[in-house]
DNA sequence: ATTACTATTAGGACCTAGTCATAATACTGG
DNA sequence: CCAGTATTATGACTAGGTCCTAATAGTAAT
């Protein structure tokens, strides 16, 4: 049996989520409905034509690899970031990181989010890391929201040393000590 | 003076590098030719239309966010594994795990192929890191093959400890131990 | 069954940002 | 001045729509 309009307009709205490049004409055959239908469905439900939507999706990559900040090279999204003092990013734990026999999140993601911190919060064309000593205080699962705080701690000439630590709520999940190398001195 | 054909070509291969959601109207009032020039200019050039282009910068995005860590179990190629002994894989550096700016590996995939491997020697169901304590050798380049191999050197009821070096050719690249946790006892 | 209402479909005019082909005009070097 | 290149103009056509009007289908209540 064919969908009713609300289920319809529901299943529209995950299916143009997910992939934002279908056209109308596509929907409809998905749908099984006229060309008309799937049009009336995205006025009502405010979602515009899939070229503004492409549109979009590219405004969103080029702004961020316009910024100074990498910040389309981090890992999560960063709230907050005072160059050579501090950054916090949250990183939202969804399925494509965990182990699929557990949902608890693979360390490298963990790691990946607190590296990337500590390459941004430094005001460097060439910060890399150099070493590292971190710990995995608790596992993270599934459709947690990991809040990492990336604070400077110590910088000399070449280096910079940065702690991290990484919140679940109030619980500490990570926390790891990144000594950076910069390009330029200080 | 206007400028000649070549000239303007190189600018608006330029232009259009640097802004990819311009229309062929604005450049032509840009450079003060037709829409027809430009049009032709774009034909020699090879340079798509501003729909393809803008679907284009918005494609890398879609992927890329998505496979910033990919989900596989291992990152990197396993090429030997003897459980709870020893385990060697191979990660090819390509486009999307160095930075754009200097062509340099971004550390967490170094990790991500060091710890993915120890998590893989273990022959546990459950393995998790605790603990890890890094060091990144010397910078890895684009189309640089970084050979991994993980030797555990301690082991008791609860805990693992695995050693991991990584080479690109003869050049130790990044070295690591990893506390890693089990389910089972030993 | 008739009415009332919503949902769906259809059609036409118009839009943008093009493609492709043809033709006319302008510029430039020998 | 003429040839060849560069530029501009024009018209027909395209995809993927918007916006508006109108017809038809389905359903629920009286």
């Amino acid at each position: 049996m064919k969908l009713k309009k609300k289920d319809r307009q529901e299943k529209l709205n995950q299916a143009i989520e997910k992939t934002p490049f279908i056209t109308d004409e596509e929907l409809a055959e998905q749908f099984q409905v006229s060309i008309q239908t799937i049009r009336l469905d995205r006025m009502e439900l405010g979602i515009p034509e899939v070229r503004k939507r492409i549109e979009s999706v590219a405004q969103e990559n080029w702004d961020e690899t316009l910024k100074a900040l990498p910040a389309a090279e981090v890992i999560g999204e960063v709230i907050d970031l005072e160059l050579d003092q501090s950054a916090i990013s949250i990183l939202d734990i969804q399925a494509e990181h965990v182990f699929s026999r557990n949902q608890i999140a693979r360390g490298h993601h963990l790691f990946a989010q607190a590296n990337s911190l500590c390459v941004a919060v430094i005001d460097d064309e060439l910060a890399l890391t150099v070493n590292a000593s971190i710990q995995f205080k608790r596992s993270v699962r599934l459709n947690e929201r990991v809040v990492a705080k990336a604070k400077v701690i110590n910088t000399d000439k070449k280096r910079t040393t940065v702690e991290v630590n990484s919140h679940v709520g109030k619980e500490l999940v990570f926390s790891g000590t990144f000594e950076m190398y910069r390009s330029t001195d200080r």
